[in-house]
RNA sequence: GCGCUUGUAGCUCAACUGGACAGAGCGUUGGCCUCCGGAGCCAAAGGCUGUGAGUUCAAAUCUCACCAAGCGCACCA
């Protein structure tokens, strides 16, 4: 079944075309929106008020002019549509969400699977973060978030792939291999202090212990023990936490494979880069950066920019038609550069797509936790995870948008009552469960039956059927924006929308099989959406509590 | 000093990208347990959207200037 949304603007567009003037309105000039209140109908449109404007019209009477085309097409899914201060207001059909209710039913849930986003490969890079430490609740963040946008993204229709970029060369290994064994030297009782710089975490002597029987060791030993142990960590907390990658990428192999110094000769063919204080200089400043920026140092070695935009090349190559980044807040001045570099690499730079994860300040009750990574006091993505677990950690990570800073109580994360809402999710969850369950256990006989939606009157049935139909505009307005904490509030609604029709109706009554059936039929759907966008979320629930 | 993000009910946050009288949850106050799990439901109170101007039929949303918080401003990532 179609989007009720499409099939309301479909309709608009052709009242336009019957008016003269207004034939072959753009796409974006005719927006379907929800009605704020109820007196506004179900959707309205703001249509005409914008066509008028743009023609010097009237908006009132080019909006009752459409609303008398629209009378006279009399589509059979509208109830009446009004105009209302140049608004056009529409009054769907009960039954358009009760035929759609049926639909699920009858195809066991499939029909909501609908794929609208069209053929398109998008790149989801996240985390990406360094071998040098344990993971942080901000990469904890930036994983439940990338995470679930991909799992969405791919349920709209899109390829979809998911890859870390390991930064496994340069200054910071050597950092932390240097850490490392000034730490094995103090174990074994010798003279020796962290690096200017250095990794101070606890961690790393965690790691010497387990050194303490080797002998001297060569300084690329220590490097390469501490990143490839540490990177074993990290992929142990992703799996813990329920993310995983389709693509691990090194940034050594874009070194090894000699890409990046083709790439320089490139640039420097193209005069996009040039030879200053003797480094070489990348002309981001001619593509909307502040400044230029260097790719090889005055000691010849490589800056990051330098494997990053060979990364980014290699991104393009490889056919994507989006580039989605989802970095943190202390990344985002790199951003201009990066753009610059999709750009001049032959990319569209308005398909590259930089997300900014913004911090999350964690509480416990009213007091706020600091944390300072590099004196290595920090709750890590781990100890979160094991205080918390990781459902209602993925959830309270999600259900805030990306750009505004999270706070994360962990005592309210923790509880069990209606202040949380994790649990509050779960009792609905549980108690949809309990009906279809307890429902079955009574025995009645429904087959060969036909579900009777004319039996469902109450105030609540009809927001239930109008939730569940809901959904795809839900997924959508993700595919849309990335605001994924769109569907996790979807999600709070209907559990609402549970908990109110379970208070005050009965589903399962045994002497009245018709509607106890149309009622089931209903909740089943509700548990159908319910259970795909906790799916999509990546958050598993418990079948009882 | 410059740049990015944020500022909305007592608290935590929405507002479908410029739409109608700015909405939820928690907290507060007052009501609901014969009956599928009351870990719930219903109702009320609560707002000059940080401040001040501007753009237009329409601004929380766009522009400018201030104020406040966080983060950046390297031949570190």
């Amino acid at each position: 079944m179609k989007n009720i949304k499409i099939r309301i603007k479909e309709m608009v567009r052709e009242a336009f075309n019957k008016l003269p003037g207004y034939e072959n309105m753009e796409e974006k000039e005719i927006s379907i929106m929800p009605a704020s209140r109820p007196e506004f109908g179900d959707f309205y449109t703001n249509a005409a008020l914008k066509a008028a404007k743009e023609r010097n019209a009237s908006p009132q009477k080019l909006a009752s002019d459409l609303c008398g085309k629209l009378a006279e097409m009399k589509p059979d899914f509208l109830a009446k549509a009004e105009v209302k201060n140049g608004f056009i207001n529409f009054f769907v059909n009960n039954s358009v969400y009760f035929d759609f209710i049926k639909n699920v039913h009858e195809s066991s849930g499939s029909v909501l699977q609908m794929p609208c986003a069209g053929e398109k490969k998008v790149l989801i890079e996240f985390v990406s973060a360094n071998p040098t430490g344990p993971l942080t609740i901000a990469h904890g963040r930036q994983a439940a978030f990338g995470e679930a946008l991909a799992r969405i993204l791919k349920y709209a229709g899109f390829e979809v792939v998911k890859e870390y970029y390991l930064n496994d060369a340069g200054r910071q290994i050597k950092l932390l291999g240097q850490s490392l064994k000034a730490r094995y030297m103090q174990l074994n009782g010798k003279e020796a202090s962290i690096p200017e710089e250095g990794y101070e975490g606890e961690y790393l002597i965690e790691l010497a212990k387990k050194l303490k029987e080797f002998r001297e060791q060569e300084d690329v030993f220590f490097d390469r023990f501490a990143s490839e142990s540490i990177l074993g960590g990290i992929k142990e907390d992703l799996r813990a936490f329920g993310v995983t990658f389709d693509s691990w990428i090194n940034e050594t192999s874009f070194i090894r494979e000699g890409s990046v110094n083709r790439l320089i000769e490139e640039l420097k063919k193209k005069g996009l880069l040039y030879l200053s204080d003797s480094s070489w200089w990348f002309k981001s400043s001619a593509y909307g950066d502040e400044k230029d920026r260097v790719v090889i140092k005055s000691d010849g070695s490589l800056t990051y920019l330098a494997t990053d935009i060979a990364y980014h090349e290699n991104k393009i190559k490889r056919g994507f038609d989006t580039l989605v980044n989802i970095i943190g807040p202390d990344h985002h001045g790199y951003i201009p550069r990066l753009k610059a570099a999709v750009e001049v690499l032959g990319g569209n730079p308005e398909n590259f797509t930089p997300i900014i994860v913004q911090l999350t300040t964690l509480y416990r009750g009213k007091e706020k936790l600091s944390m300072s990574t590099r004196k290595g006091q920090f709750i890590s993505l781990r100890q979160l995870i094991d205080e918390v677990g990781p459902d209602a950690s993925k959830f309270f990570f999600i259900f805030r948008k990306t750009d505004s800073h999270l706070d994360f109580d962990l005592e309210l994360a923790k509880k069990k009552s209606l202040e949380n809402p994790v649990y509050y999710l779960q009792y609905a969850y549980v108690r949809m469960k309990h009906i279809l369950k307890f429902a079955e256990e009574k025995g009645m006989d429904f087959s060969g039956m036909k579900p009777d939606f004319s039996l469902l009157k109450e105030e609540e049935e009809i927001i239930i059927a109008k939730k569940v139909a809901g959904f795809s505009g839900i997924v959508e307005s993700v595919v849309q924006t990335y605001g994924v904490h769109l569907l996790a509030e979807y999600l709070l609604e209907l559990s609402r929308a549970v908990h109110s029709y379970y208070q005050k109706h009965r589903v399962v009554n045994e002497g009245e099989k018709d509607i106890t059936f149309a009622r089931l039929v209903l909740i089943n759907a509700l548990f159908e959406v319910f259970s795909r966008s906790l799916e999509l979320l990546n958050i598993s629930l418990p079948d009882s509590m």
